[in-house]
DNA sequence: CGTCCTTGTGCAACAAGTTGCATAAGAATC
DNA sequence: GATTCTTATGCAACTTGTTGCACAAGGACG
């Protein structure tokens, strides 16, 4: 039940239509939750009906037509509820260390080109993070705000260290056992 | 379409029914793919109806008997293709960093308790796996096959250190705005 | 002997996420 | 003025994951 959320506080932080959204949960707010535009596109509509959101006016609500929406007060009640309430971390479902240990009876024939795949792929990630960071969050410029969001891309970059590192290390394991 | 692959692999490693299999999804198997006993059951069918495995003989297939599985050819050449096969990395959808960044804009009261409770489960969980560490990768006396599972026990390991770096620099962050 | 607990398998309904495609306005091109 | 590209919204079908419950065998308890 997270979707909705994401959308509210996107929208709470900047009134869009679908397709901005879409880009936005493309870029920025794609580190923490990603989605497509069909999850979001039919999650507008029901934050509409539930009357958390509506469009905002002066726009023919015609297909093809852009449609901006905002957070009505009940939706920034719900968001806050939302926050407050405790959730438990959902255990890990990594498709890579799966695949890694069924390599491990399997074999690992050609595995090691898989690696070597996702750790320019997560590098190119952390890049992209970090320029996020310089040109988002200049030292000494942060608003209260600012400071959390700041920190949640911190997380994002972190994972991407994270995966980063473990990647190479699974890489020297691999050349040290097939030279 | 891995949870079909997650069960030929921890078949595989050991023939199971379909309870054994739930338990071993909670604990080892855990740390990199989570699965409920029911979506366990549906697909131990389905891979029976396609010939990856098959039921042992000699137990009755009786409601609330005990049924064991095992892997057959085909399976296991349907799980190294699977390994074979590339796959991209899923983008990240992580309920907490949401809520923070949610919380920057609706306002963090009471977010400080739920940091602490995560930094709690996720120290919980790093010693889990550092006790399963000890236990089954001793120094010094791994084969082929448990280098790479160790590998992927390190990745959970990683993991985790990386939760409780993350929520403790959070909650210094917090706790210099709040006091 | 009845009922209660544990172990074990499983159905059904629902919720969430994915994929492929349809539709439409408007601008660009020739 | 017909074709094609881009921007934009959306439906339908499917797959995957979750929740709640039902059913069954066997042992434990009084």
């Amino acid at each position: 039940m997270s979707l909705p959320h994401a959308i509210l506080t996107a929208l709470l932080e900047k009134p869009s239509s679908g397709l901005e959204l879409t880009r936005r949960f493309d870029r920025s707010i794609g580190y923490f939750w990603s989605a497509t535009h069909q999850q979001i596109y039919r999650e507008l509509g029901k934050l509409e009906q539930a009357g958390h959101i509506r469009a905002l006016p002066a726009q023919a609500p015609a297909r093809g037509q852009k449609k901006e929406y905002e957070v009505l007060p009940a939706g920034r009640a719900e968001l806050a509820a939302w926050v407050r309430r405790s959730e438990d971390p959902k255990p890990i479902r990594d498709a890579l260390l799966l695949r890694l240990r069924a390599a491990a009876v399997v074999g690992t024939e050609g595995f090691g080109d898989e690696l070597r795949r996702h750790l320019a792929l997560h590098r190119a990630q952390l890049a992209e993070y970090l320029a996020m960071e310089e040109r988002q969050f200049p030292p000494e410029r942060d608003s209260e705000a600012d400071r959390l969001r700041h920190l949640v891309l911190r997380g994002g970059i972190e994972l991407e260290r994270f995966w980063t590192a473990w990647l190479t290390e699974a890489l020297a394991e691999f050349d040290r056992r097939d030279c």
